[in-house]
RNA sequence: AGUCCUGUAGCUCAGUUGGUUAGAGCGCUACACUGAUAAUGUAGAGGUCAGCAGUUCAAAUCUGCUCAGGACUACCA
């Protein structure tokens, strides 16, 4: 006996998941689909590396889901993808929870815990979860080689960072500066923005604050008073600017209005010294400074916008201490946009030093910071790291800037803050003091507040490649697009220099050298580098060994580069030698963990130093395609593309794919603590990986969010996967009966049967539709279409209405035809959404393929995307179609009114035929039709007055013709009389009346139906109709009995368990209604029953009654016969 | 605060260059069908296309504003 395609009793996606994951090791088929194509175009993928400290997630799933997709899409298109996994092992979320795990605080590394140790912690802490992580990939179905993935704290991965670094540095590119950034003096330590968003740190407390008065220059004193239209300016005129922190008033070096805004010129008198004078404030904020109610007089003097205010200059407020560098650029009106008045005067106090947004200003005004020369020529602020004014600043010299900061010695009775209050409230320079309580972070760990200063940094010059880095973005397919030109794009128009410092422990120091005085300095691009320096190093006498004593150049073996270690603490320990003989030591930070991702390209291959030629000759860059959450807009797309750019003044990848966010199934975000999260492992086993990665892809698109509902993978489960393994398993139970192998010739097309034209044509038509949406990065589009072919024009069109093919007749070229076409059907689908699903269709490809060996390639991803031929979709074949199920769909509609079931044959359908394109279009699916309904004859009714017409307005045609009139058009369009309508159908024209202007119009401006034939049953849809005859004749009535009757025995055999092809012999009990019913349809019933023997008997025994229909009963029985 | 995304039926989503009855699936109700049967068909109920204004003969669609949800970035003088 001939094998068999295996049939399944039910729908069991993880159990077929389980099955062809152990083919796919046993076969290795990922390392196959790669090496098939050895020869053929690469196709570059980048992995973004996750992290391994932590555990995966749904939203993994689906991400991983979209960069497995293309992978899969580009293998069958003939490309060889090749796929490296990697790690992202340095960062903060590390190095935190290795914190919260020992019990310590950043405080205790290099104290209770050395760094050596601390940093063995973080090695293994952060590659604790790879198991779950390669199980996730390997149960998702998420194809990516695992077996060599590169890993960010590797020794080469650094290496290759640190030469990036260099390209950067001998371009300049590099630099030492200073951003503001929050600082706790007393634990002497930057924080991050992690730190800031602690439970806590955001504490209200009461400050003096100062509404100071900038009194206006001698030398801006003209241009100012012509501001004045409607009065005099007084001799002391002021610019107001409020501040919380008075201890930067000292440090101000400029201020700040908005351009845009209203601001007043206003007469009125100090309130502590009672002298007038002039004061400048947004309008928006008069009421605020001068209530009326409180008698306060005051009187408007001008009013300008924050434009006219620009370049004016002022008196120093506090004139203790003058800024090192461009002293006369300070003091200075400047614009900026984060100016509001919401709080304040309009007017913004800005201390470069102390502000962030001040130094940002400041820096594009050309303004200095107060900065000054701490003896040696560094600049220095006022304030010191310990949160103390340094010494000779007037009369604070040497006092902390808030009193919280001190510990050891009794805080004075006033603070800083209340001081300069005071002594501004003498000079006349304060408009009002005032406690006011704001909201302050504090140091989580001290409790004080915390001050915002200028840290040094090392910064990477993006800025200057702007330009370029723009330029180059407009290469780049985004999808969506919007992320690429909005999101991403006006980041870059605003691209501020990257921030490359970090001051933590674990992650890839930064590779410079410097002397105490920061004279020379010097950057290493390699370890190779780095062990000659150190050799001049020891030989100066400043190292006792060199540390990189073992290494041996150009020699790339993994013992070599385990011979040192490139972290921390062992790269603080080397000390170079400068030209002159002094020692240089390590900058102390860390780089950002950002630019080890960024640079993965280059240094997952060990660039420069080893595989050269698949950066330099392009094999392995760019990337063809990347996709990511669209949180990396930011990050990983931004650092790609900066290194990508300034680097190799090139695009990192070509097409970007950034995903949306997975939301529970309220839109509301996951998280452990709300307890919504879903479990990957969890989802995956219930359902399987295919349904899931199915329903995420086609329910929304990759980057709209993604609300997860568990019970749309079941619809999935149901509807696509249950119909496609529901015909699938059709196909096999009669392919198996008649051992079709596919091993006669391809039937030509021509002599196919209309249907399985119709159904070749549509999956032609899907075949490039879907390859279209693949190939423009649109899965969703790709798997809805694939969808409802199957469900919608497989299933419930081609299947129900060729059932009887299968099932009935011999094994002729009809049956063949309809066999071949199924499985090509089938073969196609699994191909086509393979990519999406890949187990189940593997699975399915698989056992078709094992009867007829149609494939010498046993999976599904290894063999090409089928090719879509335009020679077999037949667009007047699919419209015909289109007609016939119009026409099923109107008649069923008619029977259900009628309650007359579909078994019951009816004599004749009549259509009424409007053009001959229609008539012959509809002659040719008129079998169809006919079955599908169950009835006679089709008639075609030509236009012989009988019928009624409806005529519409063709809008497109008649609009831009008719314009403001268009509504007059359509109402006498729609008044028109059936003669009319016939009129312009014969003339090809006809006349309108449009307030009594004759107007012409043609037979393309209106579209005509029919509506209604006068006496018969009607149904109308879409320009078509149909009338249906109900008469029901005694011939009919018994066929219509013949059909229920059949029904019941067929009933009767399959609950007997009888073989779909086991023969019976057949007893009907006699009585009047049956019994002609029975005889004049005897031939008919024993075809379809298989009934060698029919008899009609007058008594039973063990019969089963049966009813037909209200009005007839009776009983049979049945039995096998040999 | 800025930038971007989203808002269409109870739920999840379609809706081409503006064109006049805004669609599908799920769910609900009713009826039917039955050798694919945990399937299927037909019908019904269900919409202020978030709101307001504008452009136009015509707006779910184009423009502006507002509201709601979300993401990122920056900040809070």
């Amino acid at each position: 006996m001939a094998s068999k395609y295996p049939e399944y009793k039910q729908l069991n996606l993880p159990h077929f998941t389980k099955e062809v994951m152990e083919k796919w090791e046993n076969d290795d088929t990922f390392k196959q689909s790669i090496s098939i194509r050895e020869g053929a175009k690469p196709y570059v993928f980048f992995e973004g590396p996750p992290s391994a400290n932590g555990l995966p997630g749904i939203h993994h799933v689906m991400g991983r889901a979209i960069k497995d997709i293309f992978c899969r899409y580009k293998t069958l298109k003939g490309y060889q993808v090749n796929r490296k996994a990697g790690w992202d092992t340095h960062g903060l979320p590390v190095e935190l929870g290795v914190e919260k795990e020992l019990g310590i605080t950043k405080e205790d590394i290099g104290k209770k815990i050395t760094v050596e140790e601390y940093n063995i912690a973080c090695r293994k802490a952060v590659m604790r979860y790879t198991d779950v992580w390669n199980n996730l990939t390997k149960q998702m179905g998420y194809w990516v080689d695992m077996s060599d993935p590169y890993v960010t704290y590797e020794n080469k991965y650094i290496e290759s960072v640190w030469w990036l670094l260099k390209q950067l540095h001998n371009q300049n590119m590099l630099y030492k500066g200073y951003t503001i950034q929050p600082y706790s003096p007393k634990a002497g330590t930057g924080l991050s923005t992690h730190e800031l968003n602690q439970p806590g740190t955001y504490r209200d407390v009461k400050d003096t604050t100062i509404v100071a008065q900038f009194k206006i220059s001698t030398a801006s004193r003209e241009r100012f008073e012509k501001l004045a239209t409607e009065g005099t300016v007084e001799p002391n005129a002021f610019l107001l600017a409020w501040t919380t922190t008075p201890w930067t008033l000292p440090s101000n070096t400029a201020l700040t209005v908005g351009p845009k805004i209203d601001y007043v010129l206003v007469n009125t008198r100090n309130k502590y010294t009672d002298e007038a004078q002039t004061v400048v404030m947004a309008e928006a904020l008069m009421a605020k400074h001068l209530p009326v109610k409180k008698g306060v007089e005051f009187e408007v003097i001008g009013k300008c916008k924050g434009t006219d205010l620009l370049e004016l200059t002022y008196e120093q407020l506090l004139p203790w201490a003058t800024p090192m560098e461009d002293t006369d650029k300070a003091f200075r009106v400047i614009p900026g946009a984060f100016v509001t008045t919401e709080d304040g005067t309009g007017i913004v106090h800005t201390a470069p030093t102390f502000g962030a947004d001040d130094a940002l200003v400041a820096r594009d005004a050309g303004v200095p910071p107060m900065l000054v020369d701490d003896g040696q020529g560094n600049g220095v602020p006022l304030v010191d790291l310990q949160g103390r004014f340094i010494e000779n600043v007037g009369p604070v010299g040497g006092k902390y800037v808030k009193n919280e900061y001190y510990v050891d010695v009794a805080a004075p009775d006033k603070s800083v803050d209340v001081e300069i209050a005071i002594m501004l409230k003498e000079q006349g320079l304060a408009f009002n003091v005032e406690k006011y309580e704001h909201s302050y972070p504090h140091c989580w760990r001290t409790d004080k507040p915390i001050l915002y200063y200028p840290l040094d940094s090392w910064f990477v010059k993006a800025t200057a490649a702007k330009e370029r880095m723009t330029a180059l973005n407009n290469t780049i397919n985004w999808k969506p697009e919007s992320t690429g030109t909005g999101r991403f794009g006006n980041w870059l128009e605003n691209v501020n220099d990257w921030n490359l410092s970090r001051s933590r422990f674990w992650g890839i120091p930064i590779p410079i050298w410097r002397t105490e005085d920061g004279t020379e300095s010097i950057c290493i691009g390699s370890v190779e580098e780095l062990k000659t320096a150190c050799e001049a190093s020891v030989a100066a006498g400043l190292m006792e060994t060199n540390p990189l004593a073992d290494f041996t150049p150009t020699d790339m073996s993994e013992e070599n580069y385990n011979t040192f270690d490139l972290h921390k603490p062992y790269a603080d320990k080397i000390v170079l030698v400068s030209s002159n003989g002094e020692p240089m030591v390590r900058e102390a930070d860390l780089i950002d963990v950002l630019f080890d991702s960024g640079s993965m390209p280059y240094a997952q291959w060990h660039y420069p130093f080893e595989n050269k030629e698949k950066i330099d000759n392009n094999e392995a860059f760019p990337a063809d395609f990347i996709a990511e959450g669209v949180d990396q807009t930011r990050g990983w797309f931004y650092t790609l593309h900066a290194i990508g750019t300034m680097c190799f003044d090139s695009v990192a990848y070509k097409n970007v794919v950034s995903n949306g966010l997975v939301l529970d199934k309220n839109g509301q975000k996951m998280s452990k603590r709300l307890g919504n999260a879903v479990d990957p492992f969890k989802t995956l086993e219930k359902y399987g990986p295919d349904a899931t990665r199915w329903y995420m892809i086609t329910n929304a698109q990759p980057w709209d969010n993604l609300k997860f509902d568990e019970d749309g993978i079941t619809e999935v489960q149901r509807k696509f996967f249950g119909t496609l393994y529901n015909t699938y398993n059709f196909f096999a139970l009669y392919a198996n009966i008649d051992n079709f192998s596919f091993n006669e010739e391809l039937i030509p097309l021509q002599d196919r049967p209309e249907l399985d034209q119709w159904i070749w044509s549509r999956l032609h038509s899907l075949i490039a539709n879907v390859d279209d949406a693949y190939a423009h990065f649109e899965p969703t589009r790709a798997g809805r279409l694939i969808q409802e072919f199957t469900v919608d024009e497989l299933s419930n069109w081609y299947v129900r209405l060729s059932r009887r093919r299968f099932w009935k007749g011999d094994y002729n070229a009809d049956k063949i035809s309809a066999y071949q076409t199924l499985y090509t059907c089938l073969e196609t689908i699994a191909i086509l959404s393979s990519p999406i699903a890949p187990f189940f269709t593997d699975k399915l490809f698989g056992d078709l393929n094992s009867i007829t060996k149609r494939s010498t390639l046993d999976s599904v991803h290894l063999v090409d995307f089928p090719a879509s031929d335009s020679a077999i979709i037949q667009e007047d074949l699919e419209e015909r179609m289109s007609i016939a199920q119009k026409v099923s769909s109107m008649v069923l509609s008619l029977r259900k009114k009628e309650r007359i079931r579909v078994r019951q044959p009816l004599q004749k359908i009549m259509v009424p035929i409007l053009d001959t394109t229609f008539e012959d279009r509809l002659k040719k699916v008129e079998a169809l039709i006919l079955s599908e309904l169950n009835v006679k004859e089709l008639e075609y009714l030509h236009d012989t007055g009988v019928l009624v017409k409806q005529i519409k307005p063709n809008f497109k045609a008649l609009g831009p013709r008719f314009g403001k009139q268009m509504k007059l058009v359509a109402a006498a369009v729609s008044a028109m009389t059936q003669e009319q309508i016939a009129e312009l159908e014969q003339q090809g024209k006809a006349s309108i009346d449009l307030e009594g202007f004759p107007t012409d119009i043609l037979l393309t401006d209106v579209e005509i139906s029919s509506q209604d034939i006068p006496g018969w049953l009607v149904a109308s849809e879409g320009g078509i109709s149909v009338a249906l005859d109900i008469t029901i004749s005694e011939s009919l009535r018994e066929e219509g009995i013949a059909r229920e009757m059949v029904n019941r025995i067929q009933n009767l055999r399959k609950d007997s368990g009888l073989e779909v092809t086991d023969r019976i012999s057949l007893r009907i009990k006699r009585n009047e209604a049956v019994e002609n019913a029975v005889q004049n349809n005897f031939e008919y019933i024993c075809q379809e029953t298989l009934a060698g023997k029919l008899e009609l008997v007058d008594m039973m025994e063990n019969g089963h009654a049966i009813e037909v229909d209200e009005s007839v009963s009776t009983e049979i029985s049945i039995e096998t016969m040999n």
